[in-house]
Formats: C-alpha cells, structure tokens, sequence
RNA sequence: GCCCCCAUCGUCUAGUGGCCUAGGAUAUCGCCCUCUCACGGCGAAGACCGGGGUUCGAGUCCCCGUGGGGGUACCA
C-alpha cells in the first residue's frame, strides 16, 4: 500500500490546488459581487491562503519549529496569504505562559510576524469535546469503557490493534448497555471509529497518498477525563480557523490519514497539506539538546543576524534552483515554491550559519549594528564606556572590523583592544615582535613616533610617512608594522595598520607607544 | 512487530531518460593579494547506498535489499 508517494513526477503534484476550493467558513473573499454573474462565481472560489504554525510551548522555538514557521510564513508572504500563530498548549504539564513567552519572542527575533493570533488550542476545548460527542451522536465514534492496560495486553496477545480490541468490546457490550452505563457514571472514552477502505490525501511535497484503513488506529477523541485528544483539536481547530494549508514536520504525515478521516466525519474540507522534512543534528539523528544549540534564541545570543538565521532556515529541504544562496528577505519571498521543498531531511550545519552569517554582516550597515555591539559591550569595567556612545567612530570602527568577524560576538572581540583602557598583551606576538629583538623594536617604534608626531593623521598621510621611513631605514615595511601593531593592539593579528591608526587616533595612538616602549624595556 | 517516509561530495544542494567527463556552495588543503588576520581571486581533493530489471541509453523509471528517519499513546 501507499507506494504512491514515491515517483510522482514533481510536475504532477498539484501543489495550489486549494486556491480554487470552497466551503471554508468565514474566508476574505478576494472578489466581490459583479454584474457578471458567472464571473462572480468564479471569483468566490478563490479563497485567501491561510497557514498557520502551531507549536506545542516546550520552552524555546527550536531551529525545527522555525524552519517550519519560515516555510509557512514565506508561502503566506508570497501569494498574500493570513499567517497564524496557535499555541498548542493542551498538554497541560509542559505547557505554561513562561514557554509561550519563549516562543513568541523567538518568532519576534526571527522578524517572522503573525497575522492572526497567538491562538491557543486550549481555548477550543469545548468546541472538540462537543465535536466528539457530535461523532458519538452520529454513530461514527463510540464509547470506550474498557481498561487501556488490559485492552493493550490483550491485543499484544491475540497479535491484533489494540484499538480493535477496544472496538471489539464496545460491540459486544451493545448500545443498550453502553448507553445504561454512561448513564450510570461509569467513565468512557471516545474512540473514532475508522471505516473500511483506504485513506488517500494529497501531499504538497509528497504527492498522492494511500494508507490502508486497517493499519489505521480507532483513535481516542475524547478521553475518559472528557479532554480532547490532540489528533481532533487539530483538525477542529484548522477547520475552524478556515486553514487551506497544513504546512508541518514529516513527524506528522503518519497521523494525517486520521485526520482526513476525521475532516470528513465531521463534514470538514480538507486542506492542502504538506510535509517538510525534519532537520538533524550533524550525526544524522534527530536534532536534539546534545547536538549543542537547537534554540533559536541560542543563536541569537551568540550573535546570528536574524536574516541570516532565515535565510539559512529557507535554504534546509528548499532551494531556489539556482546557485543563489546569500538571499535577501525580499529574494526568499519572491523565489519560495513549496513544489521545490525537498523530501529528505537534511543537517544542521552550523559552520554554514557562520559564514552565511558573515555574508549578511558584510552587508549589514556599519549604523545598525552600533547598537549590537554596545548591548555587548555595555558595562564592562575594562572598556572605556564613553566611546561607546561616540555614534561616528563607533560606525568607522565596525566598518573597518566588520568584514573580518562572522557573529556579532566576534565583532564585539574584534572591537575590544580599541576601547580597552589598558591594554592587553597577547604573549605570542609580545614573544615574536618585541622580545626577540627588544633594541630594534624600541629603535623602530621610536623612529615610527617620531615619524607620525606632526604628519597629517589620515590614512594616506601615516601610510605615506610610515613607508618613507621604511625605504630610508632600509628595511621592509612589515619590519615598522609588526612591533607597532602589538604596541596598538596587543596583538597578532588586528585590522590594516592605518586604519588602526586613524581609529585610535593621534593621542591614544602615541599612549600606546608610550606604553608599549616603556614595556619593553621592563622586561 | 506492523505501517509510512527518505537516500547525489563530510555537510547544504543542482539534476524531472541523452546537455553528466555529475554543476554550485560550505568545510578542508594549496597558490595569489598583502603589514598581520580576515575578506576576495584562482586551483586541488571530494558524491550518484548495493543488487537486479525497463530502455538504444538510467543519478533520473520499476522491484528487492540495506541504511536512516517517523508513526504506531486516554502525548503534542
């Protein structure tokens, strides 16, 4: 059974078919009445998308969930659709208002915003209890009175489903006495009672599916403590927020069969659904905690750009058919097509965020990521705190340094030795430049002083003066530079000398030498 | 156990029967640029899971196997 999903030519799925459905209750219609008669008909059909993201509030929005967010609200953005938030709190234990906050804030940082919502699931219970007992009126679910252990171990037993069990009992039981004992306060589930044949759906990513009705559980709807089952809160929360199309982790595509089942008991219209593949930690398992950060709000921290979080969430399980990976919000919007969602899942890389990230930094306005780097760099004793505020050579600063971090953490490392009120000695490069040969570099940095002291303090000028000194010492430029730097900077590696120059300026500048000279010879 | 999904370089991917000697990106390595580190440029290495079919021709279609993932709850 159920072989079709395999092979269908990608061209064959039917990916917007539910852009021409009717039926969905409370829709924006996009037309409006028109003389035209027939024209107007035509026009009702076409419904607005409407997609949702339901996570279940486990604490964090975990790189899974916002893949799937990323998808639905790309789809919704692209072809003018609603996206919905709802908040699947019905597990009682593992939900609270701390981990909603949690998830909210992640899609706020994502930049991803919903457009109706947030919406909770527990808000509906009466509605899915009185859709249970609705099914039960009809005749197409039943009472369960038995016990979940004895049904289950019975069934292990006789090797069948232990919902078929329970069936089975519900039916020797009879109506009559199902119906004397409801009355009497003997507690019962409800369980939907799955029909004969075979369940077929259609899946965006997947394409036709088959599932054989006898591989299908009677599912509990309603437990015996009269709380909905998650399996009908979905389905009567989607049909009733007038959801066109179910846009969610593959954990789900088993499930979906019960759910079109139970779209159709309750008289629903079906959605389009689609499922995406879940992403996994580097060793191919399942991304969990001890893959390292799984939480949006991890990367965040560490400095991820938002965009770049999107833009490399968008770029798992999809792409845009050509080479284009470093994409703009706008790019992302207009290229998505959910026919060219993948069907496997792929990795995580995070080495791939960093650089993708750095590419978003490269491009990043040096203005709006001052205020980055402050909240970073706010408050720490060492810093000298006043030029943080200094707006402009903040911008020249992250200018010059920009290109060579990767995070906004490695920015604000990167920005440190130029606010630092005392600076700090890498031992390697105090080693290598300075006491190998502590008569030269005094000698140099002397010279390099002396050179600067009534140069015009801009890059072409210091550069100017610096390699003139060079030529007349007679020795390479590096030779000046090397020592120089570490008395700057303090270490090996900084930006271009003159641009290192010009942020720190004529004053800081000829206090570091100072400093640096007065280093050497102490040691 | 049963049901379902998936399978191209380490990783993200292009690929819809001949354009594939399998393309791009990342990571790795080398060279160039250069005052260092990055950035950038150039280059190297690196993959169609295995076996059967179908076809003149298969990475692409079919079957089997293997591997991975998911579901199978009075969890969501």
């Amino acid at each position: 059974m159920a072989r079709e999903g395999r092979g269908v030519p990608r061209r064959e799925r039917e990916p917007h078919r539910a852009f021409r459905r009717r039926g969905h209750e409370g829709f924006e219609r996009r037309g409006r009445s028109s003389r035209c008669a027939y024209d107007a008909d035509r026009e009702a059909e076409i419904v607005t998308m409407r997609l949702r993201f339901a996570p279940s509030p486990t604490g964090y929005l975990h790189v899974g969930g916002a893949r799937t967010a990323v998808f639905n609200w790309l789809l919704a953005r692209k072809h003018g659709g609603v996206f919905i938030l709802r908040i699947e709190d019905t597990d009682r234990d593992r939900s609270n208002e701390e981990h909603t906050r949690a998830i909210l804030d992640g899609m706020s940082w994502l930049g991803i915003h919903w457009d109706e919502g947030p919406h909770f699931q527990s808000e509906g219970v009466e509605r899915h209890k009185a859709e249970a007992l609705r099914l039960l009126a009809e005749g197409k679910a039943y009472r369960d009175f038995s016990d979940a252990e004895a049904v289950r171990e019975e069934a292990r037993v006789r090797d069948m489903h232990p919902s078929r069990v329970a069936r089975e009992q519900a039916e020797a039981l009879g109506p009559e006495e199902a119906e004397r004992r409801a009355e009497a306060g003997v507690p019962f589930a409800i369980r939907f009672r799955v029909p004969d044949g075979e369940t077929r759906f259609h899946d965006l990513v997947h394409g036709e599916m088959r599932f054989g009705n006898d591989d299908i559980d009677d599912l509990v709807i309603l437990r015996s403590d009269r709380t909905p089952v998650y399996n009908l809160a979905v389905v009567s929360d989607d049909a009733n927020m007038g959801i066109t199309h179910v846009i969610r982790g593959d954990d789900h595509l088993s499930n979906t069969p019960k759910q079109v089942l139970l779209y159709r008991a309750l008289g629903f219209p079906e959605p389009v659904f689609g499922h995406v593949p879940l992403i996994l930690g580097e060793d191919g398992k399942r991304l969990s905690k001890r893959h390292g950060a799984t939480a949006v709000g991890e990367y965040a921290d560490e400095g991820i750009l938002p965009e770049a979080m999107i833009n490399f969430l968008a770029l798992l399980g999809w792409s845009p058919g050509d080479d284009r990976e470093f994409m703009t919000l706008e790019e992302l919007i207009d290229a998505f097509d959910a026919e060219r969602i993948l069907k496997k899942s792929s990795v995580f890389d995070t080495e791939k965020l960093s650089w993708l990230n750095g590419k978003h930094l490269a491009v990043k306005p040096s203005d709006q990521l001052v205020d980055h780097i402050r909240t970073r760099l706010r408050g720490q004793s060492s810093l000298r705190q006043e030029l943080l505020d200094d707006q402009a050579w903040m911008e020249t600063l992250l200018a010059v340094i920009k290109p060579r971090a990767r995070t906004l953490d490695e920015l604000a490392d990167q920005a440190r030795p130029f606010l630092l009120s005392d600076l700090a000695y890498e031992e390697k490069a105090v080693e290598k430049y300075w006491r190998k040969d502590p008569d030269a570099a005094l000698d140099r940095l002397g010279r390099v002083a002396a050179a600067f002291e009534d140069a015009d303090w801009s890059k072409e000028a210091l550069e100017e003066r610096l390699r003139a000194l060079a030529e007349e010492m007679g020795v390479g430029a590096g030779k000046l530079i090397h020592p120089l730097r570490v008395a700057l900077t303090g270490n090996m590696a900084s930006p271009g000398i003159f641009d290192v120059l010009v942020i720190l300026g004529r004053d800081r500048v000829s206090e570091r030498i100072v400093e640096g000279v007065k280093r050497i010879r102490e040691a």
